[in-house]
DNA sequence: CGCGTCCAATACCGATTTCGCATCGGCCGG
DNA sequence: CCGGCCGATGCGAAATCGGTATTGGACGCG
């Protein structure tokens, strides 16, 4: 599991869509593609299911999808944490 | 950023030596120590200090590993949140 | 004072991973 | 049927990553 494997699945979750999910992620859709199967492979589980047109979170994909965003969130903090100690705090 | 990056760190931290550190997470010295560089290079700070007997954390160091450590610990989280759904539940 | 030792950093190379382009297969709507 | 819109896959190029070997610097001991 990788970064940019949570960053691709929220993108996909919210977009419900890989294209626009690429689009938005500034790669193509092949390596979302990959990267989400490694993650589902690597899960052991479905998170979302393929529909003709696009795709829908499964319940295994709901729950991922809370802690997801948990996890960027965490590394967002990390790095602000870090600046903090940089600058003189100054809040 | 990566996930083995934030692994490496806290490897680091908590063994005070990267010999120790690159022995506990099973790779060699060189590659903890590109690494931490990449992780310091892309955070804008130095973590460490380096002295003739180890590592030592710096104030953006202490900082950075609560965070890390959070992160680590979402993503545990994250996958047993899969776990769950996939079990039906026995708690 | 050297000299051996222990530390992290770097050079170099081979292996693995990752990407993008092109294309495929499946599924609807007309 | 057929055309268009999905995600999946094959493949070759590029980037990433790890390991071995080596360097450079600091301390401890004779």
């Amino acid at each position: 599991m990788s970064l940019s494997q949570i960053e691709y699945f929220v993108a996909i979750a919210e977009e419900g869509h890989m294209g626009r999910a690429a689009r938005r992620l500034h790669v193509s859709q092949p390596p979302l593609s990959r990267q989400l199967r490694a993650l589902e492979d690597e899960l052991g589980a479905r998170l979302f299911a393929r529909t003709p047109r696009g795709m829908r979170l499964l319940p295994a994909g709901e729950a991922f999808l809370t802690e997801a965003r948990a996890v960027l969130d965490a590394v967002e903090a990390a790095r602000r944490a870090v600046e903090r100690t940089r600058d003189p705090r100054r809040e």
